[in-house]
DNA sequence: ATTAAAATTGAAAATCAATTTCAATTAGAG
DNA sequence: CTCTAATTGAAATTGATTTTCAATTTTAAT
């Protein structure tokens, strides 16, 4: 935690930005948070613990922290999107139930292991990459929907 | 052609709609476009040929065609949604250039298998997956951005 | 072919996530 | 401490998508 405050304002100074207390709030908020999140869960955070951190600050840290590679976008639902904290993650993918909308997370070294290959291949130079599978969950299934 | 037309309005009569016009002009002029494209690129299309179909009437289309299965929505730029016709279409994914937004397609029969085997041993029913590769396309890179 | 009910349409308004504007505040170099 | 440039919150704006609604069209039943 400490480390990675240090870390970001390293990444922040070497911008030429300004270290904020508004900055390193949001980051504070978001490496506690264990889910995946999205900008008003954030707020409704900062909301109940008094903090008047705005959502246009919300917006523009999290440019930056997706910039910085601290967070991730990782899925779009119910049209906006969703992110969650990639330090010391290993990529992963989401499968969503259209039906219940539970978000199940499953890590594969085979399917990184093709994505590495292809970049590989092809001479990308590759940042990130998003797997969503969509379908009904075990239990959304059964329910015959 | 003639074929998904008359299939496209069984599967419009099975939900208890009505075939209209518009529906037919939408998806036959989809049908028509190879590459991906967008809401601004098919109704430019209709503008051109003095069609007057109208935004309302795309967005509702295109939420039908994916529902059949039809079309399906394969990335996000620029705030908007890109769709394709996936029908005869292996699935397969995107490889994004952040820098030129040129999109490669990448069809890989291992991944399929790979996606395949998560729903067996999840008990999922799955019915579509995006995967998207960011990153900088091998020309970008080689300007070293 | 008519008729009538229900669905659909286009245009305009509404919604809502995300971005931008701007005056007041703050960080941090000197 | 002082000064300047960057940042902030609030409000306005943007832009994609959805909704509303009166007029039109489809289609099943006469
Ligand atoms: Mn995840
Ligand atoms: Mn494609
Ligand atoms: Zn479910
Ligand atoms: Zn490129």
């Amino acid at each position: 935690m400490e480390e990675i405050l240090r870390e970001f304002k390293r990444f922040i100074k070497k911008k030429g930005l300004k270290y904020t207390q508004e900055r390193e709030e949001i980051l504070k908020e978001i490496l506690s948070i264990k889910d995946h999140f999205d900008v008003e869960e954030l707020y409704f955070r900062f909301k109940e613990k008094n903090s008047k951190i705005s959502k246009a600050s919300i917006y523009r840290t999290l440019s930056l922290l997706v910039e910085g590679g601290y967070i991730q976008e990782v899925y779009r639902q119910d049209g906006h999107s969703h992110y969650e904290v990639t330090l010391h993650k290993t990529p992963h993918l989401h499968f969503i139930c259209i039906h219940c909308r539970e978000v199940q997370e499953i890590t594969d070294e085979r399917l990184n292991g093709l994505i590495k290959e292809y970049e590989e291949e092809r001479e990308y130079k590759l940042l990130t990459y998003h797997l969503e599978i969509f379908g009904l969950c075990k239990a959304c299934r059964r329910l015959k929907l």
